[in-house]
DNA sequence: ATCCCGAGGG
DNA sequence: CCCTCTGGAT
């Protein structure tokens, strides 16, 4: 077992060195770690992904089809009548701040990126409801760029497992790249959220489950 | 009641 | 740092 006591003593080395072992175990476990979005191009991907704040992906995936069938392109999304927009995603919550969001980003994207999906960090922010979580979705699962998306889960996860005590979201970023520089940042994502999704949990994680416990200081019985 | 793979604004 | 936006699932 490893305690938090461990931790505060254990040298840099060994701490990349258990991290790494935790990040095997979560490979393993999650082989299949993937973004759930459906999406067929960058536009409807970070259309989609826009709408996944505070919702689950399932409930994104049932509203797209009629979406993408009304707004086929960013152009038509910018030109969306807004009223029209929310009703379509209405189920997926905060309608009227997506929707707004959703036509400023589109008319963003064809107004001042020739119709195309940035391919930039920096670009992709600028865009209304588009944060830097948002943004490395894009990158890593349209564009093959890796990232690291940092969301409630993969903070919660890596503070628990005691990998960094950093809590603002940039500061845990560069902490957990450091750690693993050479492994595969978007499936690294996918792993630690789907691990805080099933086990991970915010309220009684289920360490009783977890193929981590043994490596985890913040392991309860 | 509480939670969803957030972002923007005070 | 806090608050708000919002609906549906459990």
């Amino acid at each position: 077992m490893t305690t938090w006591a461990d931790v505060e003593r254990e040298s840099p080395l060994a701490r990349t060195r258990r991290a790494r072992r935790m990040g095997r175990i979560l490979a393993e476990t999650y082989p299949e770690a993937h973004c759930e979005l459906d999406f067929r191009s960058p536009y409807q991907l970070i259309t989609a992904t826009i709408l996944s704040a505070q919702c689950t992906d399932a409930r994104v995936n049932r509203v797209t089809p009629a979406l993408f069938a009304r707004y086929p392109t960013p152009q038509a999304l910018a030109a969306a009548d807004p009223v029209e927009l929310e009703s379509i995603i209405r189920s997926t919550g905060f309608f009227r701040a997506k929707a707004r969001n959703l036509i400023g980003m589109a008319r963003t994207v064809t107004e001042r990126f020739g119709g195309e999906i940035p391919r930039t960090l920096d670009d992709l922010v600028t865009l209304p409801g588009v944060g830097r979580k948002t943004a490395n979705v894009v990158l890593g699962n349209a564009f093959g760029v890796p990232g690291l998306t940092v969301d409630t889960h993969f903070g919660r996860l890596v503070r628990r497992f005691g990998w960094t005590r950093e809590k603002d979201p940039v500061k845990v970023e560069f902490a957990v790249a450091a750690l693993f520089p050479r492994r595969d940042w978007t499936r690294l994502s996918h792993e630690l959220i789907w691990h805080g999704r099933r086990i991970c949990h915010a309220h009684r994680p289920e360490c009783g489950i977890c193929p981590l416990a043994r490596l985890c200081p913040s392991f309860e019985a």
